[in-house]
DNA sequence: GATGAATGAGTATTCATTCAT
DNA sequence: CATGAATGAATACTCATTCAT
């Protein structure tokens, strides 16, 4: 008989990795990257932990796939029309987008906020994370910036437009500051509570937009 | 020579126990937890391994007792006069002292989030936490209350008196958390920064109690 | 287009045999038998794992076919007129091949010598040699005697023909163990030695045919 | 009950060390060293594998402790007067010495032969054991020179000092290489010979010293 | 013939914890 | 109190070999 196609083999191994990747972060969101050993990832994923080996050079490159996978599949949605100006309206649809996919996607947000909390890790992915999105392939996307500068630069931007009334010495960098600050507060509660109260979640959502808009 | 008393060998076993407890602390907080050995600890603070656990009972144990050691001492600073009743000036000077504390034990905080980031950690603490407060010890030393619902019910008093004008349907419940929120996103913040604007840092709190006060 | 013959195939059987073992051979020799993996080795030789599996039951029996095949090619170049009777001109030229095979091959020698260092292989290959050489296929073009016997034999009677007027006590067996020590030596050394000095080469060559020719 | 003294597991220590020495070396030479696991090792020593590495760092530091050790011990005999000028005596002692370690120490030179012919091993080890023998305290043993350089001064010398009557454009350095490349085939041959036959082993010994003294 | 996904037994190494002294 | 030798279970990773297609 013959031999699988090309094609057929790719398929074959894009559906093993994604399987393979979906059971890993299910199980580092749950018990801990470092609690998660790879003969476990393997039995729940029902492959042998050979074929782990065959499709992740390593532990940590699984997780580094895993993360940028998920990273990127986020940005996505960031500054969707990528004119570099942020209207009210914009900066509003990007909150409630954030929101939405950190609700959506609690364990995997919850795997991250671990794994950057682990100081070496830390910097060793936003290293590896930078220059994966400025790889060629994601440049050819966004040829006019680098991908966070650009998401900072316009952030500043928008905050050096708006001066509140209420505040005294408003000063757009501290105001960016607080905001991406509350953002993270945020993240990091909302990622523990199992049961999350819809209307305060959004009354919370609601009270940040009005704060920073 | 006369033996030592009973209570001499108690002050050493309180100095080993704190030598220890300073050194490991240290260590978990430079390299993290499950990367620092109790070999290294021990010869780090000149023991053997043998009288760790003399002291200790095991490695979770020691961690254990360095988290509540440090919160315990932080708490003390909290809510002083203890009368429930939270006043503008001591809400103040509670989030001052908070970021203070923040700043002077960073290595200690950052260790502290780490750990607590880790789920399963964070539940068995949070409820070693909940009962070592309320020990019998604790308890003699703050009889009216449990310490964190007291905490959080003073707290709640001091949203629900106040009244923001620029606020529409204003919850205090709401307020509070927004509050918690924006003190962890700093605090998760901020840990991670080696050095630190003062001007900025300052600067920072002075908006987050303008905000909240 | 008619299919291919029977003969045809072999032909290609063949080539592909021929292809594996000469990658084989190149990065055995280079990183070592047990560093080199035969998914290496498929890759290099642009082939499939199962494929090398077609032709060789194990790496095992790769190696062997490699050493079998270059040894019996050598063996080729020895006793050329067969008569069982070695002239000084006839030692001289053997001499001679045996290093000039030995600098044309050098990876290939390198290789063995590493190989047959190995206690339990050595022992197994020889074994295996002895009873290739003695094969049904092998007898058939050496009817008269068994290879290795046969060399052992007509080197004997040489040096049982030479007395040295310098050597007290002439021993043809010692001297012919000397003469074996010394290409030994000489091999061993030279496979090491990365770039050669010609010169010296052929002088140390000159000298050891002056000592046992 | 008090802990045993410093000197108690000093001496404990540099027992099972060379337990574990003595059994590794046994095993690596029977059966090589990449057959030869750690689990081997340990059981075969009577201890756990994880003694194993309370001692050693590695299976390879494990391999380069014996290897140093023995070179180390077999050195010492060289070069005796250390006077830099090796009389005819003193050659013909030193051959027959190295000749007598050999024999003593099959096992040990099998396994050394069998090391350096892995080419890896072989140059990571020569830098190695350069750096090692040029230590302070060896170097405080022979102050004028570098062991190895010594050895190779001394023994040119000693051939350009002689001029062989039978040997026509007599060349020092060419000799040096010639007795260097005998020692080494006689070492590469005997090493596999299981049962030496002593009378034949001498007389090669003698032919050696006739050829070169 | 040909492919490469899949296997699983095997290996070095780590480290919290125990315990004889 | 104090020591550090000793343990052993656990873990990431490797690779020759098999087999469905």
């Amino acid at each position: 008989m013959s031999p699988r196609t090309e094609k057929q083999f790719q398929v074959i191994r894009e559906e093993k990795k994604t399987l393979i990747m979906d059971v890993a972060l299910e199980h580092f969101a749950k018990e801990g990257y470092f609690n998660t050993t790879i003969s476990h990832i393997a039995k729940h994923a029902g492959i042998s932990k050979g074929l782990m080996y065959n499709y992740f050079e390593s532990k940590e490159a699984l997780l580094s796939a895993i993360l940028k996978r998920s990273i990127i599949e986020i940005y996505k949605y960031f500054d969707i029309n990528k004119d570099g100006y942020l209207t009210e309206e914009e900066f509003e649809f990007f909150v409630r987008r954030v929101f939405q996919i950190l609700k959506e996607k609690k364990t995997f947000w919850r795997l991250l906020v671990q794994i950057l909390m682990q100081k070496e890790v830390r910097e060793e992915f936003l290293k590896s994370f930078y220059s994966s999105i400025s790889s060629p392939d994601f440049v050819a996307n966004n040829p006019e910036e680098q991908f966070l500068n650009g998401i900072f630069k316009t952030m500043t931007d928008y905050f050096s437009r708006k001066e509140k009334r209420n505040v005294s010495n408003y000063d757009p960098y501290l105001e960016l500051n607080m905001f991406f600050l509350t953002i993270k507060g945020f993240a990091v509660t909302y990622i523990y509570i199992d049961i999350v109260d819809e209307e305060f979640y959004d009354k919370t959502i609601n009270r940040i937009i009005e704060l920073y808009k």
